[in-house]
DNA sequence: CTGCGACTTGAAGTGCGATTCAAGTCAAGG
DNA sequence: CCTTGACTTGAATCGCACTTCAAGTCGCAG
């Protein structure tokens, strides 16, 4: 009956992760196991939960490090509450400019110019204010 | 009056990359040098548009290898053109999620549970398509 | 001609996010 | 008890996108 616990194994499966990647992110502090079996970690279910949060973290260009931070965040820490509120500004501009790539590629799969860069309609997409290019 | 021509320092200024980076992405074909004047690479003014589209790209999530495809691309190029409308669509899913993430992080920066991961609110905005976090 | 300083080169180094590897440990089954 | 096979560990390796470095080369001012 206490089978509530998963084991190393099926939490890579279920969430699809690497073992070694979830050991990693153990490393980095974004999650823990419940406890042992043997050698074995074990993890409460609710890791899953968390690391559907990592994942989508980390594929909106957030660093494992800054993901940590945010998992540790109480309700007090308004240093961090500030840091996410630029986060949000930030993604505000990501999120334009990917919409901008995507319009510029959608065009880019019909259009009739010798190479993208001669394409007036595609250059305009990409024309943007002078990006420093964070990532 | 033959001084349409750039030289390195001055793309390098311009277009906010450092000159290294300009001879690492002329290594890989991104852009090539009008001449030299001496050994200094000297540049036409509309190798700041491609880099402008470089810079775009990059931040888009393109590897400076796809870049380097896409800026040879071709009208008959019909594999290419379909691996642009592939991108295009990774692109929506990109957007969704860095919009969900916005939302989450807006919403965190106000919301008062102990830790982000107890926040319904904001578990909600990630508990997403299990993605496989590609980039 | 000489020296300065800004460029040139290829090779090595950096940081991040993992993955891969060799060697070790464990529980369970024969 | 001994094997099996799935896990454990730390260390090494990888891929990407650059940056840094040592050593060399150039144009030009003096």
């Amino acid at each position: 009956m206490s089978e509530a616990l998963l084991d190393i194994a099926e939490v890579a499966e279920r969430s699809g992760l690497a073992p070694s990647a979830l050991r990693f992110y153990e490393k980095k502090g974004l999650i823990a196991p419940a406890g042992r079996n043997g050698l074995r970690r074990t993890y409460r279910p609710d890791v899953l939960d968390r690391l559907a949060l990592v994942s989508c973290a980390r594929s909106a260009g957030f660093t494992v490090a800054e993901i940590g931070r945010f998992l540790v965040a109480t309700p007090g820490d308004t240093d961090l509450r500030a840091r996410m509120a630029v986060k949000a500004r930030e993604l505000e501009e990501d999120i334009a400019r990917l919409t901008r790539m995507r319009d510029g590629l959608r065009h880019a799969a019909t259009c009739a110019h010798e190479t993208l860069v001669e394409c007036p309609d595609f250059k305009r997409a990409f024309a943007g204010p002078p990006q420093p290019v964070p990532r």
